[in-house]
RNA sequence: GGGUGAAUAGCUCAGUCGGAUAGAGCAACUGCCUUCUAAGCAGUCGGUCGGGGGUUCAAGUCCCUCUUCACCCGCCA
């Protein structure tokens, strides 16, 4: 058909409808003005013109030219058998590995975490298991709050009022920490003395006076201990990278950018004017990369950052997990980090923005008192809510457990309830965060996703039968309705997890295993896999198997560990 | 005032580069456990896809406009 019609794709694309096929081609509507001729005519020479026969059925014509295929079960067979032998169950790696920095998580030092770094920590962590899988080098950076104003404010104020904080380890704990940091913020924004004092603390601080320096770190040994326990409970790797690290680099990014003449002073800051921002007045916005005291902000840090990771982390792509409040500021640091040419054109620099957790209502999210929820006792509230669900259903099927199964299974369960809310909805918008709908074993939940996947594993046990030892020239035969409609949405796998890696949107995955699990249980439901004859049994028990490891690989790159038995 | 994003069933949300009759779950109602775990399955009910205009063979999806909501807008991060 010549290049001038190659841009006319998609080619081929799922079925809307199952009654028409499994895929579609859609291209002979458009061609038709191009061509002059009538759609149903041009699609019926494409597929004269096309030979399919290996892999599907005669291609069928219908509605305004709309091309159907059909997979034949044999070659669904075929390639379900390769998934079957496949560790990666035939999704390839990358054919173009790259380098990638993963920013996320991010807390603040003398902060407590919360929903907000919840749901970062949640979807940077899934972005990078599915980027690590495809074959990137994944460097997971937590780019944590350890340095600027706020440690001048907070040391000052610990002078004053609880001076052993500053010299002993473990003087106070987290939550004290963090209701004197209130109290020092209230001085701050009330006192100017107090302001003007904070601000020589910083001076001291990045001038690594060794009292100053020894109760920051102090104070970030503190908060840092609290943080592991979360990442060690979520499961999450992650490398310490603070604000404090580019403190050295901070003067050079000014330099550099004085030197390719972008910076503007204005009211005595050192700023950098955009086009395309302007303030409630009107006025262009500046990005300050230099304070009118001299001190550096975190638009000094976050270029700084770019220049780094580009530079010395030869980092290929870099992408940023960070509410979507902040993306106007990222829009300005990377056009200021391209104009100061530290962003090579192949390069790709990324803001993955995140809506808000709200409460129920749609309100702010908040404890019944009305202060913000730490994310330790949201989990905590996740996991106690499962255990009583747990405990009431064991009582009604008259089912007996182990103390330790039911909190086992209820401190995994719980956990992963909590992040698969957060990786099913889709990221851009706000999400209203609720107990009782992330605990459902119906929907598309955590605990539906896991007992779909225990399934099998029941099957295995009942049936004395172990899914490594099936063989590998084992036939698949796919029969039944049921069979084949669960067949191809295995093979959706690869496209699935290259879509995820594309737009990193988590919940694309999370939707596939959900109707994944759907089709394995209509598939459970309505065939027995023990209680029929070979070769229907060995070919149905390869189904289940092959299903419990798609399951198990997608909960795993979304964080989510599987159990055996629930 | 400017910017960004959103508005889809009573509620919470999906909706793939524009494709055929817009999908789930919850809630409400109806069936299915002597048969691999019913944490399941099948079904009923429920929609002017915020309003209006436009582009297109085709619009929830793209463009314009209006309304409403959320978030951001100089020396905090």
């Amino acid at each position: 058909m010549g290049d001038d019609y190659a841009g006319v794709d998609p080619l081929l694309v799922l079925s809307s409808n199952p009654k028409f096929g499994d895929y579609q081609a859609n291209m002979a509507m458009g061609l038709a003005k191009k061509l002059g001729q009538q759609p149903r005519a041009i699609a019926q020479s494409i597929v004269d013109n096309l030979d399919v026969s290996e892999i599907c059925e005669l291609p069928q014509i219908a509605g305004a030219g709309f091309i159907n295929f059909t997979v034949k079960p044999s070659y669904l067979a075929t390639q379900l058998q390769a998934m079957q032998l496949d560790s990666r169950l035939g999704v390839a790696v990358t054919e173009k590995p790259q380098r990638v920095v993963v920013d996320f998580s991010s807390p603040n030092i003398a902060k407590e975490m919360h929903v907000g770094h919840l749901r970062s920590t949640i979807l940077g962590d899934c972005i990078a298991r599915v980027l690590e899988f495809r074959g990137h080098d994944v460097l997971r950076l937590n780019h944590v709050g350890d340095w600027g104003t706020q440690f001048g404010m907070l040391i000052l104020y610990l002078r004053e009022a609880y001076p052993q904080a500053l010299t002993t380890a473990d003087a106070l704990d987290l939550g004290d920490l963090v209701v004197l940091y209130k109290r020092a913020k209230q001085r701050f924004d009330e006192d100017p003395q107090f302001q003007e004092a904070a601000r020589q603390e910083v001076v001291k601080l990045q001038a690594k006076d060794p009292d100053t320096i020894k109760a920051w770190n102090l104070l970030c040994d503190q908060s840092r201990r609290e943080f592991q326990v979360i990442y060690d409970r979520l499961k999450i790797e992650l490398t310490e990278r603070g604000e404090s690290f580019y403190n050295p680099y901070l003067s050079s990014v000014v330099e550099d950018l004085r030197a390719t003449g972008l910076l503007v002073e204005s009211d005595g800051a050192q700023c950098v004017f955009l086009d395309g921002f302007t303030n409630r007045e009107g006025d262009p916005l500046p990005l300050i990369v230099q304070k009118t005291d001299g001190g550096y902000n975190y638009a000094t840090t976050d270029l700084a950052a770019v220049r780094y990771r580009i530079q010395t982390d030869k980092a290929d792509r870099i992408i940023y997990i960070t509410d979507a409040g902040q993306a106007d500021h990222f829009a300005q640091v990377f056009q200021v980090a391209k104009l100061a040419k530290w962003i090579p054109e192949h390069i790709e620099i990324t803001h993955v923005p995140f809506g808000l957790v709200l409460g129920e209502g749609g309100k702010k999210i908040k404890t019944r008192s009305g202060k913000a929820i730490k994310l330790k006792d949201l989990l905590d509230e996740a996991i106690e809510r499962f255990s009583n669900l747990l405990k009431t259903r064991l009582i009604d099927e008259e089912r007996k457990e182990t103390e330790e199964f039911i909190a086992n299974s209820s401190e995994v369960i719980g956990l992963s309830s909590v992040k698969y809310a957060d990786l099913s909805q889709n990221r851009t918008s706000n999400y209203v965060f609720s107990y009782d709908k992330m605990l459902l074993d119906k929907g598309n939940t955590a605990p539906y996703m896991m007992y779909a996947y225990a399934r099998p594993q029941s099957i295995a046990r009942k049936g004395d039968i172990d899914f490594n030892q099936l063989g590998d020239n084992a036939q698949i035969i796919l029969a039944e309705e049921a069979e084949l409609t669960l067949a191809k949405h295995l093979l959706q796998l690869g496209t699935i997890i290259t879509e995820v890696e594309r737009d990193l949107l988590p919940n694309r995955l999370c939707q596939y295993l959900f109707e994944l699990s759907q089709k394995f249980n209509q598939f459970y439901d309505k065939h027995s896999v023990l209680q029929v004859e070979e070769p229907i049994k060995t070919s149905r028990l390869l189904l289940c198997d092959l299903t419990a490891k798609t399951l198990k690989l997608g909960l795993n790159l979304l964080g989510i560990p599987v159990l055996e038995r629930m």
